[in-house]
RNA sequence: GGGGUAGUCGUCUAGCUUGGACUAGGAUACCAGCCUGGGGCGCUGGCGAUCCUGGGUUCAAAUCCCAGCUACCCCA
């Protein structure tokens, strides 16, 4: 037996399987840097289709794409207190250009609302200039000092960062709410990963905002990851970069800003929400390929037939929008391409032996199942959609039971810790508000309030930790 | 932040404890030919290693010591 499988299990050492499957797969590789990976054909491929899928819905709601430099003056940075406060312990620095130390050094981005808003300064003068709704895809540095994680912690990553401003407060939180939609769409329906959506606490939200809304998850392990977030910014960041119109009403006004983004992180998710110990399992509506066929030869068999005939399907599923793979390389054996396919994540196997042709059929096999069918050739495209369509909903309905499973609410301190110890997942217990609670339970659990959730719950117990009164339910995780 | 483990053909690894017989062994992958083909087929031959990097100890280092790089694990 070679080791070109997983050959972990999934249930047995998670950490080492995910590495695995991100390894093997063809997903990622590392670099040569510490921290910092290589983002191979097929992650980047699934990239692409979430900029696909992103893309056409920001647009859709008026947003437009750009590109703003990699560097940013320490003295932006500086503006917003806050904000620099809370990067600055990651931010990488440029010091010296050529043989030439540089008079002001150069942050290299960990995201970029201060290059961006010291530009919309310059570019809003009057109401009529709102609102400006940008997005980038660009990569960040967060000089992370903890052990490297593919996808889920490295030092550069990619990403999109959207940045709005608009006249009023109203607009702004409409904006963090659309943008949270769409998010949670992708998540969702898309990625079939099902998500939580809130509000971040005081010391959880993004560093200079007014409030941060998140989407987030929980993976096998039982920790949770956050998919996205959207910020107001309220006026925080217009205040100290100057970001003033003049309205309507004659007067000047601060404009009122939003940020949100998401990140490579979610293909980690992909791998640890869906994966198994084959490999990877791609939801068909975010695979770049969604269906493999495989040619059956026998020696006896009309092989050029068998060959003639997969080509021949491979056009039509191509032909009928379904992205479509003939492997005929004859250095392999059929098993051992179910083997590989499978490890790559492709949703459905279509395999033609002479049995097949003779029939006029093909014979399907299900990723997520591994279920094998035998369909008539005039039923072939019928078939695969509805397949595809079955399997996308499976692994969202999978992941949805074991998200539900995964919420314990908790009334007492010490089942809190007995439960994060033994089960993980999210935590959900009542709390008093109070930052102390909050910060006590991090010392001494290390988990942290993920989320307060926008549907809202009435406090079933007292504060979690302190047992005042509680002001409401939120979600408690140890997280990636 | 603290502690630990590991790094040898593309990949997985043997050798390291006790330095010498190592011209560094095997498997797999790769290349050629044959044979096969509905779950990682088989046979024959071939190619393939700065033993992570740098320094030190020694007559002699893959092996011992130090530093660095990279990855992983545990604790905070």
């Amino acid at each position: 037996m070679s080791d070109l499988g997983v050959i972990v299990k999934k249930s047995e050492d998670f950490s080492e399987w995910y590495t695995q499957v991100v390894l093997k797969s063809g997903l990622a590789d590392y670099a040569p840097i510490k921290g910092c990976m290589i983002f191979r054909e097929l992650s980047y491929a699934i990239w692409e289709k979430i900029q696909e899928i992103f893309n056409e819905k920001i647009k859709r709601t008026g947003h437009k794409n750009v590109y703003f430099p990699l560097f940013i003056p320490e003295s932006f940075l500086r503006k917003e207190a806050e904000h620099f406060a809370g990067f600055v312990p990651e931010v990488a620095w440029v010091t010296i250009g050529g043989d030439t130390p540089l008079e002001e050094r150069l942050a290299i981005r960990p995201t970029s609302e201060t290059i961006i808003y010291a530009t919309y300064a310059k570019w809003i003068r009057s109401w009529r200039d709102l609102p400006i709704k940008l997005n980038q895809w660009c990569s960040v540095v967060r000089w992370e000092t903890k052990s490297t994680k593919l996808f889920l912690r490295t030092r550069e990553f990619l990403w999109q960062e959207g940045h709005t401003a608009h006249a009023t407060k109203e607009e702004a939180d409409k904006e963090v709410m659309e943008i949270l939609n769409e998010y949670k769409d992708l998540m969702e329906n898309y990625l079939a990963i099902p998500v939580l959506v809130g509000m971040k606490t005081e010391s959880e939200k993004f560093a200079g905002a007014l409030y941060t809304t998140t989407l987030e998850t929980i993976m096998p392990d039982g920790k949770a990851l956050q998919m996205g977030t959207s910020h107001n910014l309220g006026q925080n960041f217009s205040k100290v970069f100057n970001i003033k119109f003049i309205g309507e009403d004659e007067k000047e006004h601060y404009v009122w800003q939003t940020s949100w983004g998401i990140s490579t992180r979610v293909i980690g998710a992909l791998v640890m929400v869906h994966g198994d110990d084959k490999g990877l399992v791609l939801p068909p509506k975010i695979a770049p390929i969604q269906a493999v066929v495989i040619p059956i030869p026998y020696k006896d068999a009309d092989t050029s037939t068998i060959l003639a005939k997969a080509r021949e399907i491979r056009e039509k599923l191509q032909k009928a929008g379904i992205s479509t793979v003939l492997d005929d390389r004859k250095e392999y054996t059929p098993g051992w391409k179910f083997n590989d396919w499978e490890l790559k994540g492709v949703p459905l196997r279509i395999e033609i032996g002479p049995r097949d042709v003779k029939q006029g059929q093909v014979t399907i096999a299900r990723r997520d199942t591994f279920e094998k069918q035998v369909v008539k050739e005039e039923k072939l495209i019928d078939t695969v959609q509805q397949l595809l369509e079955v399997i996308q909903r499976n692994l969202f309905n999978k992941a949805k039971k074991f998200l539900e499973e995964m919420i314990t609410p908790v009334k007492i301190y010490d089942e809190f810790k007995q439960v994060l110890k033994e089960k993980g997942g999210f935590i959900k217990a009542s709390w008093c508000g109070s930052r102390e609670c909050e910060e006590k339970i991090k010392e001494e659990t290390s988990a942290t309030i993920r989320l307060i959730p926008f549907e809202r719950e009435e406090p079933f117990s007292n504060c979690i930790y302190c047992g005042k009164e509680a002001k409401e339910v939120v979600y408690f995780a140890k997280s990636y």
